[in-house]
RNA sequence: GCGGAUGUAGCUCAGUUGGUAGAGCACCUGGUUGUGGCCCAGGUGGCCGUGGGUUCAAGCCCCAUCAUUCGCCCCA
């Protein structure tokens, strides 16, 4: 029989990276919470359409990274590419507008996008997840941007850049859009390279983060998007930058940062690494007023962000350990392993973490085993103690031991 | 979707001009050590990714395929 392999850039997480995983999460429920928002558990699955609709269906990640496919009835089904989609149609869905006037939700989960692996991109990967609806005031976004460094400081990652830019919107990004493409036809276009000049066509903004030098040369002098923004857009963006700069939060005014999908306008932020490789992004987001509304809801505006937990993990390593168990027991005849299990079952009981051996193997591989579990205790039931009803209790730390009565091990733990 | 690299023991890797496999670590047993960590001895464990081809002979050469990985595109 061959051995079933999982499916490519769908990973297996053991522990220490699943507590890496789990470490990411914690943090992320108790920084979020502090800022008042609650968990938003949304599925995994949607009609494809919501994507489309959101996410834009000229997008890359509609065109050509979706899981999609039909359910047994035929419906188009699309596994979650990101959560703001979700989110905003369960916001939406439940009328949550009229319970309150701001809604601020974050989740956690996997995400699907069918794309090459490498390092730092899964085809099932994960993300951390902001959502706050419902204010369309510069404040909300500089609360966003504090929060998400916050949390990115209290896992232990401060040597982070975080880059700031302004889309603006409806209004006056279509005048921006012309703009900046007459700049780009003035050029020699044979000295682009071969995706800049599809993109020019596609979607011009993107020739701006083209990451070959010759394009980043010859496009240095390109118009800025935030010198040619609507007033209001601008004292909105200048609002934000002032309380950046208040509250010290380091940052960098990046003028050709964009973002791939549709329904982002205005402030728009990208937090990147420089030791993690090509997939350098670890968290991105950004203002969406007309989102909602163009999900069949009201006018309701919205601002958020996604952190991908691969990158992040990728930065935090095996800085994360599994807590550290208190006994292991070591079972040093056959006989007493009924014994054992009650005795383990006893310091559980009391509060102590711990696991037995069920195989009485030499005691030298299992005070091996209670060293690699780093337990700080090893226990050792075998016939003396089994006739005497003790237990002999070594601390790994000292080299100490006592021999007491099994009644009373939780004691000396 | 496009390019590069790599697939030999659980892990990290050797394997000489083609002659049907090795080391270290890990694991198990024993010795020594005050019953673990150091040291010593022994042992378990490999269809050399898979399928073809060339050859008397393939881990090594050729083709295909699958997988992994790094990068492009894209994105978090």
């Amino acid at each position: 029989m061959s051995a079933i392999q999982s499916i490519k850039g769908f990973a297996d997480l053991f522990s220490p990276q699943s507590d890496v995983y789990s470490f990411m999460e914690d943090a992320a429920r108790r920084v979020f919470s502090s800022y008042g928002y609650s968990e938003l558990r949304v599925p995994v699955l949607e009609h494809t359409e919501l994507f489309a609709r959101s996410i834009g269906a000229e997008t890359d990640v509609v065109q050509k990274e979706m899981y999609t496919f039909p359910d047994r009835k035929g419906r188009s089904l699309t596994l979650r590419p990101e959560a703001t989609a979700g989110m905003m149609r369960a916001y939406v869905e439940s009328s949550r507008h009229n319970q309150e006037a701001l809604s601020k939700f974050f989740c956690h989960g996997p995400m699907f996008r069918y794309e090459r692996p490498q390092k730092g991109r899964m085809r099932q990967f994960h993300q951390i997840d902001c959502e706050c609806l419902g204010a369309h005031e510069p404040q909300a976004d500089a609360e966003v941007l504090l929060m998400l460094m916050r949390f990115l400081t209290e896992i232990g990652l401060s040597e982070l850049t975080l880059e700031v830019n302004t889309l603006g919107c409806r209004a006056c990004r279509p005048a921006y859009h012309d703009l900046l493409r007459d700049f780009l036809n003035s050029l020699d276009k044979s000295r682009l390279c071969e995706d800049c000049r599809r993109r020019l066509e596609t979607n011009p903004l993107r020739v701006l983060d083209c990451k070959v030098p010759d394009c980043k040369a010859l496009t240095a002098n390109a118009p800025r998007i935030g010198d040619h923004v609507c007033p209001d857009c601008r004292a909105h963006f200048d609002t934000v930058l002032g309380i950046l700069n208040a509250a010290a939060l380091p940052h960098v005014i990046n003028p050709r940062l964009v973002r791939g999908l549709d329904y982002y306008m205005r402030t728009t932020f990208e937090v990147v690494s420089g030791s993690i490789g090509a997939q350098s992004s670890v968290a991105g987001g950004g203002r969406y007023d007309g989102l909602v509304s163009q999900l069949g809801g009201p006018d309701i505006p919205g601002i958020g962000f996604a952190c991908g937990m691969e990158r992040l993990a990728l930065m935090l390593g095996e800085k994360i350990q599994p807590s550290q168990p208190d006994f292991y027991l070591a079972v040093l005849d056959q006989a007493a392993l009924d014994k054992a299990l009650l005795l383990a079952e006893d310091l559980r009981q009391a509060g102590k973490r711990g696991e037995l051996s069920f195989a009485a193997k030499s005691l030298k591989s299992q005070m091996r085993q209670a060293s690699r579990n780093q337990a700080r205790f090893c226990l050792m039931l075998g016939a003396d103690e089994l006739a005497g009803n003790t237990v002999m209790i070594k601390n790994l730390t000292s080299g100490e031991q006592t021999s007491v009565p099994v009644a009373e091990a939780k004691n000396y733990l």
